[in-house]
This record gives structure tokens, C-alpha cells and sequence, in this order.
RNA sequence: GGGAGUUUAGCUCAGCUGGGAGAGCAUCUGCCUUACAAGCAGAGGGUCAUAGGUUCGAGCCCUAUAACUCCCACCA
């Protein structure tokens, strides 16, 4: 083994060694229990993040402790097409060489986006291999698979046929960069600083003017009314009336409606139903005409008089200098409101009526939300499922179509000879009513997420469920972990569509991690700079760094403040199991193996084994609560603060000693504990654990198929001694350190033991080894010779040390301690004499308080009587 | 306007069904001790956001308040 920790040196050759034995396949087998998850599929636009390999790393922890625990487990890789984004990016690389979609047309177009899926998609799994994740790439996915497209055409014909997809005209969010519609929640909102443009709109008949307040004042071209408050005094006598819409000179009806806020603005709302949702709602109780006067690109198109052609933010100030010029402009005043932007490409989106596919919502909702609110369904942290009922209760109808060319086209055709309808999973249907054979396929492709939301049954070849063995022995899988802002737009999707086409949930629980953050608890992004680029950190501090610290002693479902040097801390303490294990495995060379029952064991052997029993017990007790955080750092205290401080410097008595039993004891002991321990890390630290254990004596042929440690009573032990030493070398420590001791410097040490003498007499050497002492000694009387005095409740410590020794100091910790003392009996004896806690707490309680009074009175008594 | 989260050492964060406040980093002191100077040993440092309440007992449970963050919602 190398002298230092150097992850580069064996990671990569590592992870060939896992693939090529195929210990990530998954495979049914009928006598062992399944456990299977798969992977949010990464988009292929670009690399993975930060967020990817907390992700993965989460994943890969439960996979492998899965595995380890005897499942047959599947972990279902793969990338998704990510239909706006991936199209935005191809749209880009085409402009660089002077070209564009309509140039080349949609056949070629979607072959440069397979050229990039391939591309992007094969960068972006090489880098979650770098991480060291354990997913069975021969089963790797893509949402635009041959397979994976019959699946979505499946279920879209299926939906169709049931009556649950419809072509409808709506107020739709349109993004003039991406030229598509978006769903609602792609559209963010985001809070701009804007004007709030007050217009006078004057009477038909000239008996005045009503003014009306808006934040858009390029949509008045479409403005068809304007509405007020019916119950509003100021305007009850003019609804019916006519104003006249300034600049277009056109007659619009003032109406009444209970949308409009009286104390809002001027309590006037001008109705433009082709570009407000709202708008358009009115538009239809009032029957009013809808007026387009925005374009696909984002223009002002002809029914904005002089204006046509002008972008439509830009527009505005010409309109401005217009309506001042016609004197109708009364005020504006800066105004903060939310506008919606594209999740994509950031664009203010324009909302318009446009016809799209839609998926009806409420019904297909309300299964999963009895999913959750009957408990078959479980969040982790339970707090999500919140979010999750908030939105599923508050449905809207999903748009699917979007206007783009790369993703899954819409299967449905259109007969161009007599007009017949319908949906088809097949690629050339010939219509039923007159047999024509080429019907016409509609040109929008779907959402995105309208494939992912298969996404754990497509994967396992649905709809093919006939001698499927994959997906009968694997479905429905057991959990789904994924970041918590993609709960809306894919966990709640996959739900209902798993309980619709496959009449089962695709998973029993979904686990929430947080989003990985800079170190100020900012969103890592591109504009800031912030981002950190995970395959950077591996290369510095390989990939277990990473994950160690990607995981330890967070909580899942929080956000995560992250930064290089926890990686960094992480490489520290790896380089430390290193250390340790390079100690031991020197150490137990020409070892013979034996069972540890064949052994007498001393105080130090039961303390550590005991405190390993403790330790694998609690590790999958927090495990398999998630608790993933809590189960690496109390793998990190024991390894320092347990393995490495204590024990192994203990050993080494044993081991260089001339005891041949107690030697060959200690190496196994030694060799079981690191073994364990090594067992327990590896779903964490993956690699380093292999790398180590292909170095132990008598190891197996890898470690990640080692059955993961289960809990041996017969090495648990109580009354664990051992503390008491420590205690006392901690003791022996502090006092050296008050007399500035060097810790080279070998001093005398005597003991003079109260309780325990024969403790003391079999632990010289282990006091002499961790304290510094040259000669340690049990003495029967305080020693003659000047020394500073410690004193504990089991023995009395003596350092000689001369004219060293300092009065003052030695009567200061002696009173010290008899404070402290004093303090605790009190304390024991307030508790004690409230009758509450005496009836109420719980006996073993409230027994050990007694005892600790005891013992501290005794202690005290003769604390005095010296 | 609804809902959620956070608030614990100088910094980043843990803290189990309520039973004497923890880690890492940083700081100070001493040590190159034959696994590790990416190390070892010792030390300092906290009104657990604030105010009430429940309880024998509260960092933890309840109520209100404050600050920061996020999600949802049609106020022009």
C-alpha cells in the first residue's frame, strides 16, 4: 500500500474491475427479496453538478447497503431528452455555423439532436461513473429509446382513447426565445421593478373619461373592455357605456365583473383576452372578441397600428411618448410586480390563447392523492408531502404540446381526404373511414416530462408486461430519490401515470434530498460563479471525498451549504481509515485467522467490541431511516475517536510485545474490527474501502457482495472497564499539559488505587503507553516525594515532579474538584427530593441518581478527610 | 394572500421516543511518539433567535414574535 491516501491511484481501475465482473447487474432471482430503484434521469444538455452527485451519491449509499443486506438489486440508470432545453442547445450550435432549424428542416434538424444526445449523454454517465455509482449501466435508459417511445405512445393513445386527452384552446405561457408553450410551472415568476401606466380611456359620448391603470400598455391594442367593480359607486352609472381605446380610436364596452379590486389602481381594468388568462376568462362570460396582438416571435403584429413590427418590451416607450402626446397618459409611478420568465432560457413569457394538447388532471390526480393521505405512499422527510398534496389538490389541466422538433411527436393523425381524427401507436396508419394511407401526424412533440413520468415501468420495458420478467420481478420499485423541486413536475407525474397504466405505485417511498448551495446558502449557477464542478473535486480529492462529504452530518430534505474544503476534510479523515488500515494490515502479515470465541479477552478487547456491536446497530437503524448524515459521522467517531486513538494504540503493547497468544489475539481482533468497519463505510466511501480490503488477510473477491455486518451479542459486554483507564490517561494528559510537560518527556507515575486494585495492576503498561510514564507504579501510600496530586472517585494519581510541583496550583484543583462535587450532590439531591421526577421519571432513572449521589458523597468525604 | 423551512461555539452544521450541550474547521499551548505532521496530546469558546406555556424535567412539545430562505396563488 502506498505510504498516503491517493485516490487517483485506484479508483478508476477499480471501477473497471466492478464493471467488468458485472457486480451491478441485476438479474430476477426468485429466492432472494428485490430491492430496486431508478435514477432521475440527468438532462443531456451539458455536465453533472454538484446536485447530480449528491443525488447519485444518496442512491448509491441505499443501493449498496441493499445489496450488501442480501437483495437482488436494481439500480435503472439513464439520461432524459429533456425536450426544450436540449432543443435550445442545438438551436445555438446551429446559429455558430450560420445555420438554423427551418435551413435544414426537422429531419435533419432531429439528427443533430441524436448526434448530441450521444454526445452529452455518454459525458454526462462517464462522470457519474468517475462518482462511483453502483447502477446497472447495461440497462441504461433514454427517454427517446426505441422502447421508451413506444411506451409514451402507448400511454398517449391509451389516455386518448379514454377520453383523458383533449386539443383545446387556452391561455397559454409562450416563450418567444424557445417558441414554444410551457406548462405552468415551467414559468417562473420573478419579481421585476416596473411602471404602472394610469390611461385615460374618454366616453363615446364625450361625457368624460375613465382611467385605468395597467402594467402593459403595449397589450391595449387588444384591449376589448374595460371592466370595473359591479358594486363600485364611483363607476355603477357608466357600465354599458362605450370609451373610446385610445390610439386604435375603437368603441370597447365598460362591463362589470367581480375580478376587479376596487381598491386597486383606479378600480378600472382594461381586458385584453388574448394575452391574460384572466382577461380571457372574462372574455368569455362577457362574450368579448379576442384581439392577438402579439406575435410568435414576441412582436407587436398589425393590429398595433404604428407599432407593428417593435419587440414588445421595447415598444413601450414609443406607446408612452404617444399617449402623452395625445394627452390621455396620466401618470406613471414605479411598481414591483412578478412577471413570468421560461425555467429555460429565462425570457419573460408572454401568455396567449392558443390551441394545445392538454391532459385532463382532476380525475387521473385523485388516486395519488389518496396514495399519500392513506400512508402506501410515503415521504422522507414526511414534510413534502405538503407540497405534494398542495398540488395535486390544486390541479390544473397539463399542457403536453410543444412547438418543437426534438422530443416524442404527438401520435396523433389527421385524415387529409375525409378529416378523420384519431391517436396511433403505429408509425403509418391508414385511416379506417376511406383508407387512405397517409394521414397526416400533428407537429407539436410532447412535454418532456410526459416521458420521464413513465419513467420507472418504461424503463422495464412496459407496455410489453407479457413474459417480462424484468419488470414482474422489479416493479414496482421500492424508492425514488430526487431533489425536492422536481416533486410537482415529475414525482407527482409518475405517480398517477404508475397508478393509471400500471395500476400499482411505481414506489413505496420517495426520499427528498436537499439542493447543494454555495457556502452563503446561494443557488449555485452560472451568473454567480459559484458553481462547484464535482468532477473537479474528484480529481483533486477523489470521488469517496466527495461523497463523504456530500453526505456527512447533513439531514435529508435540507439544503446543503457546500464548499471545497469539506472535501478536502473528508480526504483527511479518509487518509486517517487509510492509516489505520495500512497499521493493520502491516501488522497482521503472516496472521492466523481464527474465531475471536477461541480467545480470552482482556478489558480493551470488550470495550472496542462491544463499542463496534454498538456501532453496527446504530448504522442500520439510521440507514434505514435515511438518516445517512447520522450514520457516517458515528462511523467517523469510532473510527477516530474509538479505533485510532485507543485501540490501536493500545495494541501495539500486544503486538511488539513477547506474548504470543495476546499478539495473535490482538491482529485478529485488529483484523475483525477494521474488517467490520470497513463493511460498514463502503456504501460511503466505495472505493478506498475496496482498495483496503483487497489488502486484508484472507479477504473475499470484493467487498461490495460482503454481507454487511449484523449485530454478534456474544461481543457485547457490559461494565466496559476499559473507560476507566481512559479516564484516568485523560487525567494523567490534562495535568502534564498544566505543568507544560512536554509529551516527550517519560514521567513517574503512582497509583494508588481506592477501588479496582486489579484493574490498575493489569493496566501499568496500558497507562505507562498512553500517559507518557517511564515507570508506573501501584503505591499503598501517598508517596513521600513532592508530586502534583490527581484525584478521581477510583484511585488517587501521583507525578512526582520535584520542586516543580506548585502549592498554590495543587490546592486550586484539589478544591476545584471539590467544588464540582459539591455542585453535583446538590444538584442529585434537588432531583431527588422533588417527589415529581422521584414518581414520575423512570425508575432506572432515577435509581442511577441515587447511585451517582452515593458515589459522589463518598468521593467527597474523602476528598475532605485528606 | 396561503404553506413550508431555518435560527445551537468565530465559521459550517449534527443532536434519537423530552432525562446533564456535540463534531469538523478556525484559535491558543506542547510534541516530527516506529499507521498517519493530511498527524498526536491538551486548552479556551454556547442565555440552543426572543417571550410565554405544558412538564418533576424543554435545544427537542405547544402558542405568539422577529429575521433570513423557499414553494404555491389570477391582483391589473
Amino acid at each position: 500500500m502506498e505510504k498516503t491516501y491517493q485516490p487517483q491511484k485506484f479508483e478508476s481501475k477499480i471501477y473497471q474491475t466492478w464493471l467488468e465482473k458485472k457486480y451491478f447487474a441485476a438479474r430476477p432471482d426468485k429466492n432472494k427479496k428485490k430491492f430496486s430503484v431508478c435514477m432521475p434521469p440527468p438532462n443531456v444538455t451539458g455536465k453533472a453538478h454538484v446536485g447530480h452527485a449528491l443525488n447519485n451519491t444518496i442512491q448509491d449509499i441505499v443501493v449498496r447497503y441493499k445489496r450488501m443486506n442480501g437483495f437482488e438489486t436494481l439500480w435503472t440508470p439513464g439520461t432524459d431528452h429533456a425536450a426544450i432545453a436540449t432543443e435550445a442547445k442545438v438551436v445555438n450550435a446551429l446559429e455558430a455555423e450560420g445555420l438554423s432549424k427551418a435551413a435544414i428542416g426537422r429531419e435533419k434538424f432531429i439528427e443533430r439532436g441524436w448526434q448530441w444526445y450521444k454526445l452529452y449523454g455518454d459525458t454526462i454517465c462517464d462522470q457519474l461513473k468517475m462518482i462511483g455509482i453502483s447502477c446497472d449501466w447495461d440497462k441504461k435508459a433514454f427517454t427517446m429509446d426505441e422502447n421508451l417511445n413506444k411506451a409514451v405512445k402507448h400511454s398517449f393513445v391509451e389516455y386518448y382513447k379514454k377520453g383523458y386527452i383533449y386539443k383545446g384552446k387556452r391561455v397559454i405561457n409562450y416563450c418567444p426565445h424557445c417558441k414554444s408553450s410551457i406548462s405552468d410551472i415551467e414559468n417562473e415568476y420573478k419579481e421585476q421593478t416596473t411602471k404602472l401606466w394610469h390611461i385615460r380611456y374618454p366616453y363615446e359620448d364625450g361625457s368624460g373619461a375613465i382611467v385605468v391603470a395597467t402594467t402593459r400598455p403595449e397589450t391595449m391594442f387588444g384591449d376589448t373592455a374595460v371592466a370595473v367593480n359591479p358594486n363600485d359607486k364611483r363607476y355603477k352609472s357608466i357600465i354599458g357605456k362605450n370609451v373610446i381605446l385610445p390610439i386604435v380610436n375603437k368603441p370597447i364596452p365598460v362591463i362589470a365583473d367581480d375580478y376587479c379590486e376596487m381598491d386597486f389602481g383606479t378600480g378600472a381594468v382594461k381586458i385584453t383576452p388574448a394575452h391574460d388568462p384572466n382577461d380571457y376568462d372574462m372574455g368569455l362570460r362577457h362574450n368579448l372578441p379576442i384581439v392577438t396582438v402579439i406575435d410568435d416571435e414576441g412582436k407587436l403584429n398589425e393590429n398595433a397600428c404604428q407599432f407593428v413590427g417593435m419587440d414588445r418590451i421595447e415598444a413601450r416607450k414609443p406607446i408612452e411618448e404617444e399617449l402623452k402626446k395625445l394627452g390621455v397618459l396620466v401618470k406613471t409611478e414605479t411598481y414591483k410586480n412578478k412577471v413570468g420568465c421560461c425555467c429555460r432560457c429565462g425570457t419573460m413569457t408572454e401568455p396567449r390563447v392558443s390551441e394545445q394538447w392538454w391532459v385532463k388532471m382532476k380525475e387521473l390526480a385523485e388516486p395519488a392523492i389518496e396514495a399519500v393521505r392513506t400512508g402506501k405512499l410515503k415521504f422522507i422527510p414526511k414534510r413534502y408531502e405538503k407540497m405534494y398534496l398542495n398540488w395535486l389538490c390544486n390541479i390544473q389541466d397539463w399542457c403536453i404540446s410543444r412547438q418543437l422538433w426534438l422530443g416524442h411527436r404527438i401520435p396523433v393523425f389527421t385524415c387529409p381526404e375525409c378529416g378523420h381524427v384519431d391517436a396511433y401507436e403505429e408509425e403509418n396508419p391508414v385511416c379506417p373511414k376511406c383508407g387512405c394511407n397517409h394521414m397526416e401526424q400533428e407537429a407539436d412533440v410532447l412535454d418532456t416530462w410526459f416521458s420521464s413520468a413513465l419513467w420507472p415501468f418504461s424503463t422495464l420495458g412496459w407496455p410489453n408486461t407479457e413474459n417480462n420478467d424484468l419488470y414482474d420481478y422489479f416493479y414496482p420499485t421500492d424508492v425514488l430519490i430526487t431533489a425536492y423541486d422536481i416533486i410537482t413536475f415529475w414525482v407527482v407525474r409518475m405517480v398517477f401515470s404508475g397508478l393509471f397504466f400500471t395500476k400499482q405505485l411505481p414506489f413505496k417511498e420517495v426520499v427528498i434530498n436537499g439542493i447543494v448551495r454555495d457556502i452563503q446558502g446561494r443557488k449555485m449557477s452560472k451568473n454567480l460563479g459559484n458553481g462547484i464542478d464535482p468532477i473537479d473535486v474528484i480529481n483533486e480529492h477523489g470521488a469517496d471525498s466527495l461523497r463523504l462529504s456530500l453526505v456527512n452530518g447533513t439531514q435529508m430534505g435540507q439544503d446543503i451549504g457546500y464548499c471545497v474544503e469539506k472535501a478536502k476534510d473528508s480526504k483527511i479523515f479518509i487518509n486517517k481509515l487509510y492509516n489505520a488500515s495500512k497499521f493493520v494490515i502491516l501488522n497482521t502479515e503472516n496472521i492466523n485467522i481464527k474465531p475471536l470465541s477461541s480467545f480470552k479477552l482482556d478489558e480493551k478487547d470488550k470495550w472496542v467490541l462491544s463499542k463496534l456491536q454498538a456501532l453496527v446497530k446504530s448504522t442500520a437503524k439510521n440507514i434505514d431511516k435515511y438518516a445517512l448524515g447520522v450514520a457516517s459521522a458515528n462511523l467517523i467517531d469510532f473510527t477516530v475517536g474509538v479505533f485510532c486513538d485507543w485501540y490501536i494504540e493500545v495494541s501495539k503493547i500486544d503486538l511488539y510485545g513477547d506474548n504470543a497468544e495476546n499478539k495473535e489475539k490482538t491482529q485478529n481482533i485488529l483484523l475483525y474490527v477494521l474488517n467490520t468497519l470497513l463493511k460498514l463505510f463502503h456504501p460511503y466511501i466505495p472505493f478506498v474501502t475496496e482498495e483496503i480490503y483487497q489488502n486484508l488477510p484472507g479477504h473475499g473477491e470484493t467487498i461490495m457482495l460482503e454481507a454487511y455486518p449484523q449485530v454478534d451479542d456474544k461481543l457485547t459486554f457490559k461494565d466496559l472497564k476499559f473507560e476507566n483507564i481512559i479516564n484516568v490517561v485523560k487525567a494523567i494528559r490534562a495535568t502534564r499539559s498544566e505543568y507544560n510537560i512536554p509529551d516527550n518527556k517519560k514521567i513517574s507515575i503512582n497509583i494508588l488505587a481506592n477501588e479496582e486494585e486489579k484493574l490498575f495492576a493489569s493496566s501499568l503498561e496500558v497507562i505507562a503507553k498512553l500517559a507518557g510514564g517511564n515507570q508506573v507504579q501501584l503505591v499503598k501510600a501517598e508517596p513521600a516525594e513532592k508530586s502534583a496530586k490527581i484525584v478521581t472517585s477510583l484511585c488517587n494519581i501521583y507525578l512526582p515532579m520535584g520542586d516543580l510541583v506548585d502549592e498554590a496550583q495543587e490546592t486550586e484543583r484539589i478544591e476545584k474538584k471539590i467544588e464540582e462535587l459539591k455542585f453535583e450532590i446538590a444538584r442529585s439531591e434537588k432531583m431527588l427530593s422533588n417527589a415529581g421526577f422521584v414518581a414520575k421519571a423512570p425508575a432506572a432513572l432515577v435509581e442511577a441518581e441515587k447511585e451517582k449521589l452515593a458515589k459522589n458523597k463518598e468521593f467527597l468525604a474523602q476528598l475532605l478527610g485528606k
